[in-house]
DNA sequence: AGTGCGGCCTGTCCGC
DNA sequence: TGCGGACAGGCCGCAC
């Protein structure tokens, strides 16, 4: 389901129902997730402050006075605000339970997501350590880009998509911002000008901003914190239109697998 | 070091 | 209406 802008209308959603407020248990349905829920969880967590709610990547990273919860929702994942006695779904497989009669409330039918916890510095978390800079910054710019293709013979959107070189950029937004900045998904990384890549930089910025903005795209599920869709769907120019116009020349969008993932593009608006 | 895959899961959709 | 197969928003961990 989530790519950045997901997670952060997610975060945005859930932020002001649970900082400063504490956990009083934690309800493991399902420890089987992409890795294990910790054992304990419940036990550990009772009594913890919720102190912020911050994102790096996909990652969700609730602090509290001890620990900080990382959260990833995979493909499938959601977290939603629920108030203590709404009946749990089939695949509602984490509450963490509040003193404010609220349960943040992690659904994931495909189980690709975590919950995982850490009592250091979550930025030297092996999963957070060696992401790349977060796109919305200005460490992420076209030489930033430009100089980490050097030699790479991979398409470029696989590039975008590595979550070292920049994190949070999914399968859909890829597609988007190459559209966007008129570039091929399949063209070699390291065969890309620097001003080529100060526009894609920018590109990406755009889409993902947007989307925010949107409150994220549902394709199938994804919801917010308050179970609401996220209407950027409307706004997609290229991702899942195989064989529908290009919005700027009419051509068919086109569609190939590219390192495993399906990408769509313009053949004609796109070199 | 960079690249390409298998694998983890369930739900949905499509063609027969 | 049922069934098999392909596919889906992610990404680690491994072999090469």
């Amino acid at each position: 389901m989530p790519e950045l802008p997901e997670v952060e209308t997610t975060r945005r959603g859930i932020a002001p129902h649970i900082t400063g407020v504490i956990i009083r248990a934690a309800v493991v349905r399902q420890r089987r997730l992409r890795w294990p829920v910790p054992a304990g969880l419940s036990r550990r967590l009772a009594g913890q402050v919720i102190t912020a709610a911050d994102r790096r990547g996909k990652y969700l990273l609730l602090g509290t006075s001890d620990f900080t919860v990382i959260i990833h929702l995979g493909m499938s994942g959601s977290l939603r605000m629920v108030t203590d006695g709404v009946m749990p779904g089939p695949h509602d497989h984490v509450d963490l339970c509040l003193g404010n009669g609220l349960r943040l409330r992690l659904r994931d039918p495909r189980r690709f997501g975590a919950v995982l916890l850490t009592r250091r510095d979550p930025m030297l978390h092996p999963l957070i350590r060696n992401l790349g800079p977060e796109p919305l910054t200005d460490a992420f710019d076209g030489a930033w880009l430009h100089r980490r293709a050097a030699g790479r013979r991979a398409p470029v959107k696989s590039l975008i998509m590595d979550s070292r070189i920049v994190a949070g950029v999914g399968n859909i937004y890829a597609s988007e911002a190459l559209f966007l900045a008129g570039i091929l998904p399949a063209r070699r990384a390291g065969r890309i000008s620097l001003k080529r890549y100060e526009v894609l930089a920018g590109a990406v910025k755009r889409v993902l901003t947007e989307a925010i903005e949107q409150g994220g795209t549902s394709l199938r599920d994804f919801v917010n914190g308050s179970g609401e869709p996220g209407y950027f769907l409307q706004r997609l120019l290229a991702y899942g239109r195989a064989g529908e116009p290009c919005v700027n020349c009419k051509t068919a969008i086109a569609q190939r697998v590219l390192g495993q993932r399906m990408s769509y593009y313009c053949p004609r608006c796109q070199r």
